[in-house]
RNA sequence: CGGGGAGUAGCGUAGCCUGGUAACGCACGUGCUUUGGGAGCACGAGAUCGCGGGUUCGAAUCCCGCCUCCCCGACCA
């Protein structure tokens, strides 16, 4: 490709909106352009990096006897209607009418239409197992999108769904796409780690996130460098010791005057947070109030809140109108003498004696108060969220907690969604059994941003050889001058071309600084100068993109580089 | 949706407080010179100052409303 066709242009300043390094960079070099919040082009350069990146996915998809095929970006409201996630939801989906006033949708993702194909298609047993995958544009409208293509509300996604007799065979089928993702994100220069992650909206028995570490990352990782143990933050269980064991005292209200928080109410009566109890207030999507109680040295979690109740439709914090509506005074609450208010009590704080508590009443707290005794919680389940440095659930070490992005993750679904389309298959016992789904996906824009967040350096971009858009990057200095230069910088592109691997020629009438300059914010692994001086030198003068390590090499030899690039 | 910030030429900014001819750098066009690390000189093109309304003789600037974008939080590939 000659530059100075290249649908592109690259950019001296930083965007001003421009924060992570993936973002600028990407803007800069003339990648993609931002067309909305979360809504970007691709250029023909950040194009051929996706479809570099879609084709490692492919073969790997492929190698496992994933079936690539297409399913529908718009789908029939009804169908998201069957499976309960019409309502389940919410604002995130984009939702439309059609010209006849049907309700439509735009595809956040594909297991309802892989529900309604297996019903359709699948007969027997003897069909099974089966995978099928796409790379198809989702549209999910998320409350913000941030970091660049880091997070967005329109990308591509390879999501790809396994079809099982039953758990068994689910169990099989998961762990070879988590054998594919291992070689996906090795092949795209990812340094990922598999962590143990909540279902979420997906529904589903078992699954794992890979993340890469980032400090710009969304999600919080708990990891242990002793055992290698990590998970989620959201699902991780951490041991905690078993509380002093004492005879309950007798409940009694005290004055504890503008101690809000359970720092000052602790310092207030001069003992420790694991002493108190903290309760926190949240309304779900389906309209219940939720008291959690954890201990005050512990903070909730709403992951595990939200699943302890079956909330669905979300959740969020409580109004205190709503709060004071059940019984209770903000800031002084607990869930004695409350009303109307799904009470939840982490297992610790239940079998944690003589707390003190709120007593729901304005500068009151209840000294030893003990569930069980002076309030019964409708749910115990672990509410607490890990911290750095609590105990790991493997070997007891203390973990550290380290930012993540998601690039990949994989989801035992079960009948989910079968069964809502009523996809079975008939056994070898002659009987109709339920199929088994899971689904598996990959955020292909999101991926070639964390390349980019592990592949730079001041200068620019580097690419790892397998994602990048050209083999190598051609710099022609002093064509004028010099006839054989272009001659030789010609021979190069055209054998480019001929060997199924092209290269960028810079071919632009530029002072070589530019050139230089350029090249190295682009990023591709080699760059080759072609020069009157490299000429005197015997050939081409090659560089290494990542190291800077330069040598001069023949025509020939380049010419070998460029084949295997 | 809550909190914070910003919309002036393709990009980065100044001007706004204190109303009076829209400015600068880069990029872009033409010519000459230059040609291994973001070249020089000259000439030139490019902006209804986010949109709408108001105040005023006069609005980028003051007032009101709206839109958009970015960042921090509640959600996810």
């Amino acid at each position: 490709m000659r530059l100075s066709k290249l649908f592109f242009t690259t950019l001296r300043d930083d965007p001003a909106d421009a924060e992570m390094p993936s973002h600028r960079l990407l803007l800069r070099a003339g990648y993609v352009r931002q067309l909305g919040s979360g809504i970007y082009s691709l250029l023909p350069l950040g194009f051929r990096v996706n479809r570099r990146v879609e084709q490692i996915v492919r073969e790997e998809m492929d190698r496992i006897g994933c079936q690539e095929m297409e399913m529908p970006v718009v789908h029939p409201a009804d169908v998201w209607r069957a499976s309960g996630r019409y309502d389940a939801v919410g604002p995130e989906m984009g939702r439309f009418k059609d010209r006849a006033g049907r309700d439509m949708v735009l595809a956040m993702t594909h297991e309802e239409v892989v529900g309604l194909l297996l019903a359709d298609i699948v007969r027997s047993y003897r069909q099974l197992p089966m995978m099928v995958y796409h790379f198809q544009t989702k549209w999910r409208d998320e409350p913000r999108a941030r970091g660049g293509l880091i997070r967005v509300r329109e990308f591509v996604m390879k999501d790809a769904y396994s079809i099982d007799r039953d758990e068994a065979g689910l169990d099989v089928s998961y762990w070879a796409q988590h054998g594919a993702y291992v070689r996906i994100f090795e092949r795209l220069g990812l340094k990922t780690i598999a962590v143990s992650s909540d279902v979420g909206m997906m529904g589903g028995s078992q699954a794992h996130e890979f993340m890469v570490l980032n400090p710009a990352g969304e999600d919080v990782l708990v990891l242990c460098e002793a055992c290698g143990y990590a998970a989620n933050r959201q699902v991780a269980v951490v041991p905690r010791p078993d509380p002093p064991q004492e005879e309950p005292l007798p409940l009694e209200e005290i004055a504890t005057p503008g101690t809000t928080t359970i720092a000052s109410l602790a310092a207030f009566l001069g003992i420790g947070p694991e002493r108190t109890a903290k309760a926190a207030f949240f309304m779900t999507g389906d309209g219940r109030l939720v008291s959690a109680i954890v201990r005050g040295d512990h903070e909730v979690n709403e992951t595990k809140l939200f699943n302890a109740v079956k909330a669905s439709g979300g959740m969020r914090p409580a109004q205190v109108e709503e709060i004071r509506a059940a019984g209770m005074e903000p800031g002084y609450g607990s869930p004695i003498g409350a009303h109307d208010t799904v009470v939840v009590i982490d297992e610790l704080a239940a079998r944690s004696a003589n707390l003190v508590a709120g007593a729901n009443r304005e500068g009151f707290h209840n000294r030893n108060v003990n569930h069980g005794r002076d309030f019964q919680a409708d749910i115990v389940a672990d509410l607490t969220t890990a911290m750095e440095g609590d105990p790991c659930p493997t070997c007891g070490q203390p973990v550290i907690l380290r930012n993540g992005i998601e690039v990949g993750n994989i989801f035992k679904l079960g009948t989910k969604y079968t069964d809502a389309f009523g996809a079975t298959y008939l056994g070898e016992d002659g009987v109709a059994h339920q199929i088994v789904m899971g689904s598996y996906g990959i955020g292909i824009g999101r991926n070639v941003a964390c390349i980019v967040e592990a592949h730079h350096d001041d200068k620019g971009i580097v690419w790892p050889a397998e994602v990048a858009p050209y083999a190598a990057h051609l710099v022609s200095i002093g064509a004028a001058r010099e006839p054989q230069v272009a001659e030789i910088a010609e021979r190069l592109h055209a054998f480019s071309i001929e060997a199924g691997r092209e290269i960028l020629w810079d071919d632009r009438d530029e002072s070589p600084g530019v050139k230089f300059t350029d090249a190295e914010l682009l990023g591709m692994p080699w760059i080759l100068t072609v020069s009157p001086r490299s000429l005197a030198a015997g050939g081409v003068e090659v560089t290494e993109r990542a190291t800077g390590e330069r040598s001069t090499r023949s025509i020939e030899a380049v010419e070998a580089l460029i084949a295997g690039g």
